[in-house]
DNA sequence: CTGCCATCGTATGAAACCGTACAGAGAGGC
DNA sequence: GCCTCTCTGTACGGTTTCATACGATGGCAG
């Protein structure tokens, strides 16, 4: 992001604590704010009718919570909350806005950042359409391997089964059989990423994706 | 689409013919031309390693095909082709991009029309973690129903496993399930939909959220 | 009419996952 | 130390899909 543009938004981003489940963005609500996390892990779900959440998204330091806002809608269907406490910046969709139509640059760049997501999105859709659980497992861990500092993720199996959209015995099988191979250390609320090469192996062309369009596309976000 | 807007791409485009399987946007090349068809369907897939494709996205008379230009990236990892003879028109990105430049209400549209794309793509992956064919079936049926005339829709087996990412005895049982319901007629290469709202019943909340975005969002595109 | 090929129907055993239930193991409060 | 609550391990039968194979059928070409 160049100077320029940071100084556009800089006057308005409010530091804000990002705590475990804080909800940023409700569903079919106006979005007041845009999130930019510095650190922790944000999850983007979809629910159905029957309350049940199936994962489409995860966002870390590297990106944007609210981007629909980018792309000019007042509200969307999904919802957005946090999963691994953590801190960053909130702006008022309001001054974004503003921000955007100011800066021709700093909206090409967020809506390049548009696009990997969706590329990220499609990515979870070919994975889930794969049945193999621990495949899926290992693409999720991955990618918040990638969002965090460390190699110790906070996790219980009952939240990544709500995540994967599995059943919560199912998700403790799957990391049994990561375990077994050493790719992992599972304790209580506790996975620790032993052989990350492996674990990339494990999930196969599910993960890297749209990792690579990031990489190509965003130079630096910040 | 307001009538300056037209007047700034129509010079640009050419009408075209699209007949079934030809690919209208190859993986990671670059895109020369971006589609508007008026009648048959296109989709969207993603390609694993293995030469298997998952669909992420369907695009009929209301979309376009190739929507990352608008959000100026040159490329993507998806590929996109067209599944039922139709046609349409296509625009050369430099020069999309040139009349997206020129007009912010033409790229808040067109942006407008990437976020329900977002939200398709989602509700596909969402429908992939269901594990029902059935369901998944019902749904793709009705939106390929949404963007053909008439209830006939020239469809094998042997595609739908293509798309859903299924085996193809899979697609069949699934369309006698449907059929011995009395949703739909099946014949050799060739669907039709007898009672569209019980096979939207069938499809539950898989089908219909992106639907309501769109309505919501784009009041004509053209 | 006959042959051919795309398409569809069906079978079979294996594998993965589901819903549910319940017991065992940490971790913190008192 | 002991209680309690959360989290994890395991079990069960049932359902769905998997991979693969092969036979039947429809429709067009010659």
């Amino acid at each position: 992001m160049t100077p320029e543009d940071f100084a556009l938004v800089e006057p308005h981003l409010q530091p804000v604590a990002l705590p475990k489940s804080k909800i940023l963005i409700e569903p079919n609500t106006p979005i007041e704010y845009v999130y930019f996390p510095e650190s922790g892990v944000a999850s983007v779900v979809a629910l159905n009718s029957d309350k049940r959440t199936v994962e489409i998204g995860i966002v870390g330091w590297e990106g944007v919570v609210g981007p629909s806002v980018i792309l000019g809608v007042d509200r969307t269907p999904h919802q957005s909350f946090f999963q691994m406490d953590g801190a960053g910046y909130r702006i008022a969709a309001t001054h974004l806005t503003q921000a955007l139509d100011a800066s021709r640059s700093l909206h090409s760049l967020l809506l390049r950042y548009i696009h990997v997501l969706t590329v990220q999105t499609a990515a979870t859709a070919m994975s889930n359409g794969d049945s193999v659980l621990s495949k899926r497992l290992a693409r999720w861990l991955l990618m918040c391997h990638d969002r965090v500092d460390g190699d110790e993720l906070a996790l219980t199996h009952e939240f990544l089964s709500l995540m994967l959209a599995v059943r919560r015995p199912g998700v403790t099988e799957a990391i049994h059989l990561l375990e077994g191979s050493g790719i992992i250390k599972a304790r209580r609320a506790n996975i620790t990423i032993l052989d990350r090469e492996r674990l990339e192996e494990t999930a196969g062309d599910s993960y890297g994706v749209p990792e690579a369009e990031y990489e190509r596309l965003i130079p630096e976000l910040r």
